[in-house]
DNA sequence: ATTTGTAGTTGCAAAATGCAAGTGCAAATT
DNA sequence: AATTTGCACTTGCATTTTGCAACTACAAAT
C-alpha cells in the first residue's frame, strides 16, 4: 500500500495520475459530458482498452470518480466524477493554457487563446456546471 | 517526429511531460534552486541515472530547459529554466493544491496549506523571482 | 601518476504499454 | 426459445519503458 514515493504533494499528485492517459478520461468527463467505457474509447488518442480499463479502475479506487448502473440503460455503466474528481479542474486548465501559449497558434485556437484571457471566468463557470453532477 | 497523440492542448502538455518523474526534475529546478544532475540525484524519490539522463534531455529538446557550462567550475553542468519552463509554474502549484487538499492533513503541511490559501500571491511571488533566473 | 568529482552510458531483468482477439452477460431481435 | 447485438471488459503476446547495478569518460585536484 505504501505507493508514494515522497510525501512532496506535486510528487503524490503525479504516483496517482502522472501518465499519458488519467487526465484524458478526466478531460473527457468534464469537458465532452463522456460517462462510459464506450464513449472514452472513441477520443482521438485512441486508448487501448487494457488500459482504459486499468485507469478507470484506479481512478475509481482513488474515488476521483464512481462508478454506477445507468439509470436509463440496467445492463449500462456510467461513471461520473466525485468532488475530488472536479477539483482537477484547475490542473487540466493549466495544462491546455500551457499548451495553448506555446504550440498553438492557428486560426482554430483563438476560441481557445481568448478563454485563456479569461481564466479566472473560465474555471468559476465550469466549476459551477460540475457541481450540478458531482457524485 | 509525429509525437502528438491529437491537438487537444491537454493531449499535448501531457505528450511532453506526462510522466512521473518531468515535472520533478522542473520542481526541482524551480522550488529548490537545484541545477546539476548530482543535484537531480538526490531528491527523495531517488529517479535513476538513465532515467534523469533521458528526461533532462528531453525537456532540453523541448526548450524547456537549458544545459550550460557551470561558469564557476568549467567541468560541471547547469541546467536552468526558460520562459517555457518557468511558465509551468502554475502547473506544479495546482498539482500540490490539489494534494495538498486530498491528502495532508498532519501538522507538518499547516505551512502548505496556508501556501495553498494565498495561492495567487504565492504565484506572483515566485513567478518574479523565477524571472530575475530564467535564461 | 593517481584519485576525485561530475555526468553520464550500458546491460539486463521487470514492469507497463499497445494491439488483436476472445469472453461474459443482459437486452433486443427473430 | 434461440440467436444476435451492444457493452464492458479480459487475455495473450510482442514491444517499449523503467529500475537497478555496474561501468565509462573526462577534466580537475592531489
Amino acid at each position: 500500500m505504501d505507493k508514494n514515493r515522497s510525501d512532496c504533494p506535486v510528487s503524490c499528485s503525479l504516483d496517482i495520475f502522472g501518465d499519458k492517459w488519467s487526465l484524458l478520461i478526466i478531460r473527457d468527463v468534464m469537458m465532452k459530458g463522456k460517462v462510459s467505457y464506450g464513449e472514452f474509447l472513441t477520443s482521438d488518442e485512441k486508448i487501448a482498452t487494457n488500459i482504459l480499463a486499468n485507469r478507470l479502475s484506479t481512478l475509481e479506487n482513488e474515488k476521483i470518480l464512481v462508478k454506477e448502473v445507468s439509470p436509463t440503460n440496467k445492463s449500462k455503466f456510467v461513471y461520473s466524477l466525485t468532488q475530488k474528481g472536479a477539483d482537477l479542474l484547475p490542473i487540466l486548465v493549466e495544462l491546455a493554457d500551457w499548451s495553448i501559449k506555446y504550440y498553438e497558434n492557428t486560426k482554430a485556437s483563438e476560441l481557445s487563446k481568448r478563454i485563456s484571457g479569461r481564466k479566472a471566468k473560465f474555471l468559476q463557470e465550469v466549476s459551477e456546471k460540475l457541481q450540478e453532477r458531482v457524485k
